[in-house]
DNA sequence: CCTCCCGAGTTGACACGTCAACCGTAGCAC
DNA sequence: GTGCTACGGTTGACGTGTCAACTCGGGAGG
């Protein structure tokens, strides 16, 4: 009874790790995401669409070919794109080989905000990330991560 | 040279620990948040601010307190307490003793849509997280989220 | 031919967050 | 009194995200 019972709801103790860990995270997330926006005008969300067009043949990709690599919904890439075409970093293009679909193709202001954004992104990751873990305390990290993303069945990352 | 380049870019095999840990943690508080929204239609907002004021004197707080103690903007807190009051989960009248100054009271609606929704949300927490890892990982989760919040001067958790 | 559905993308309504500007009252200087 | 500033809170504009409804051009099936 008492053993049935206590599975079901989580401790104290686990209760503030969990805390610990989403609200972390999230304070993470934040505080890099308004560090790349001060010192490079990009949201995180600019960054990840031009970091998959920067890869990509001619800087251009099919919507929907977008939409799946960065795992978003159409609906949320659609209206990201049109706040970023406004700011002329892409241009959306209908394709002449499908009837239905939109060529997403970044400009060169694009490319150009994009290429001044990689070093400070990838210094504050190492500054605010890396620098604050040990080797061993970064590998714990992946571990548990991946442990979560089975439990979640979210696929393995990349 | 070489070894000063090294340190001041993440590298591959960091970028990637990094990119799991960002993206995973926000899918995990998403998948929670959403779950919570279905079976109680609450948010997590909602949840945070009406578990603060369960545990208030007379189920109300005044609207400074409550801010720091969930830690939010005011803004926020004003926004969110709008379409909360809306509902109808919770009231905001102006208090005697302070001119300015604002209690926020639970309403009795409130409370009972907050006391319907601990269950599921606790039941999540442990199957979407605790059931997720071993007591090993979860220590490691915690110390290295510690390490975090140390490095980035975020102030002890709780 | 006509209808019905499907797939790609868009749109509108709304929730949520941040920022900066604002409002009203209280104290305080003079 | 008149003016200043500070405090507590609200508001509006805008970026961001989700959901559901919509468009529009093809194909089937009849």
């Amino acid at each position: 009874m008492k053993r049935a019972r206590r599975r079901v709801l989580p401790t104290q103790e686990q209760l503030r790790v969990w805390r610990n860990y989403v609200e972390t995270a999230e304070a993470v997330r934040l505080r890099l995401a308004g560090r790349l926006q001060h010192e490079t005008s990009l949201s995180s969300g600019d960054y990840v669409v031009l970091l998959a067009l920067s890869e990509a043949e001619q800087h251009t990709l099919r919507s929907s070919a977008l939409a799946s690599q960065i795992e978003w919904e159409r609906s949320r890439l659609s209206h990201h794109l049109g706040r970023m075409e406004k700011r002329g970093l892409l241009r959306r293009v209908s394709c002449a080989d499908d009837v239905h679909g939109i060529d997403v193709v970044m400009t060169d202001a694009g490319a150009e905000t994009f290429h001044a954004a990689t070093v400070p992104h990838l210094r504050a990751v190492r500054e605010m990330f890396v620098d604050a873990l040990t080797d061993d305390q970064l590998a714990h990290i992946d571990e548990a991560t991946n442990a979560l993303r089975r439990h979640l069945a979210l696929g393995p990352h990349d």
